[in-house]
DNA sequence: AAGCCGGGGCC
DNA sequence: GGCCCAGGCTT
């Protein structure tokens, strides 16, 4: 009766949080949720959660919209491959279980973008499937509770956890001890000034005696930052304006942007004019530059950027640069990094 | 096993 | 400036 489930699902219905999703069991918007809010906080994915569920309500809605579309909608929220997967993965519902969300733990698991913590979510919540979250605060807390030093982003550490997260699972309730230990880990058991001495677990919490609750848990990756020069050509020839939309492997795949020509270092203008890429942009026809504008230094979690926009009108368009123009006035209705959101906005264009 | 992928909030 | 966030995919 004073196991750490029952503790935790009694601090849980004092103290849990009301969140849209925790109002359904469609499994279709839980997972919605939970794709949202992979390395995203609650209170950053709600307003997306929100958009979402309102423009598609079912699976079948969101399969059949243009990639571009959801892009759109998912601007601004970092990661974008969760939401190119989040599509093919509707997709795939429709294709493959016929439009019905699986039920089954591996069938869930097999989705695009759904990994062991996703799966489990879904079908803990929507379905009470006996199956142990482990994220970032399921981490934190059992990490503390038992006083682990495992590293928790090594394949051991991992595995560690995951089995004693499934050891603690109370599989009478697996979904609300699922929601309870991660609005415990997200509200209590904080990274940081977690007061300790208020909590309900304090009397079982072996970091706790030990003093080595700052420590928990023990992560021993370590992330490099590396700077990278954007310079952006901004074209404009009449009511058109040139616009890229980004592939491959790297920041932003599938968003949208000026043509770009990166460098290793900081460049200058007629610099760049030399380049080949810039040649075949403008060609020989008479441009004439506007203005240069530094952005803001750009800081992403493994990247530092440094973009500049040239602004550059010209009368006639290359082929090359033809085939990548699009109405001025319909640049609001492309999937564009915050980057270059934040460039659109500040000049009103 | 290690790297990579965004953006924002907190200290 | 570094860490963390309801992680997953690729190499």
């Amino acid at each position: 009766m004073n196991s750490v489930a029952d503790i935790l699902l009694d601090w849980y219905a004092r103290e849990g949080r009301d969140l849209p999703w925790r109002r359904t069991r469609d499994p279709y918007r839980i997972w919605l949720s939970e794709v949202i809010l992979q390395q995203t906080r609650v209170a950053q994915g709600t307003e997306y959660y929100l958009r979402f569920t309102e423009r598609f309500p079912d699976v079948a809605s969101l399969a059949a919209a243009p990639e571009d579309e959801v892009l759109k909608l998912w601007q601004g929220l970092g990661y974008y491959s969760r939401a190119r997967n989040l599509h093919a993965a509707a997709r795939q519902v429709v294709e493959r279980f016929g439009g019905r969300f699986p039920v089954a733990l591996e069938e869930v698991r097999s989705l695009r973008g759904v990994g062991d913590y996703t799966a489990a979510a879904i079908c803990s919540a929507a379905y009470d499937a006996p199956c142990a979250v482990v994220d970032g605060n399921v981490y934190r807390v059992l990490a503390r509770l038992f006083d682990l030093d495992a590293p928790i982003d090594s394949t051991a550490g991992k595995r560690a956890f995951a089995e004693l997260a499934q050891s603690q699972l109370d599989t009478a309730h697996p979904g609300r001890y699922n929601q309870a230990i991660m609005d415990f880990g997200a509200l209590r058991c904080t990274p940081s000034s977690p007061r300790c001495e208020a909590c309900p677990l304090a009397g079982q919490c072996l970091a706790l005696a030990a003093g080595t609750v700052a420590a928990r848990p023990v992560k021993q990756g370590k992330t490099r930052v590396r700077d990278r020069w954007f310079n952006y050509l901004h074209v404009s020839s009449g009511d058109r304006t040139l616009l890229h939309r980004r592939e491959g492997r790297d920041i932003w795949q599938g968003l949208y942007e000026f043509p770009l020509i990166e460098t290793e270092e900081p460049a200058e203008l007629p610099e760049l004019v030399r380049l080949p890429q810039f040649r075949e942009l403008l060609g020989d026809a008479p441009w004439h530059l506007v203005r240069s504008i530094p952005l803001p230094k750009h800081q992403l979690s493994h990247q530092t950027l440094h973009a500049v926009v040239h602004r550059i009108e010209t009368l006639s368009l290359t082929p090359a640069a033809a085939a990548m123009a699009v109405p001025t006035a319909a640049l609001g209705d492309y999937a564009v990094p915050r980057l270059i959101d934040r460039y659109l906005i500040k000049y009103q264009i």
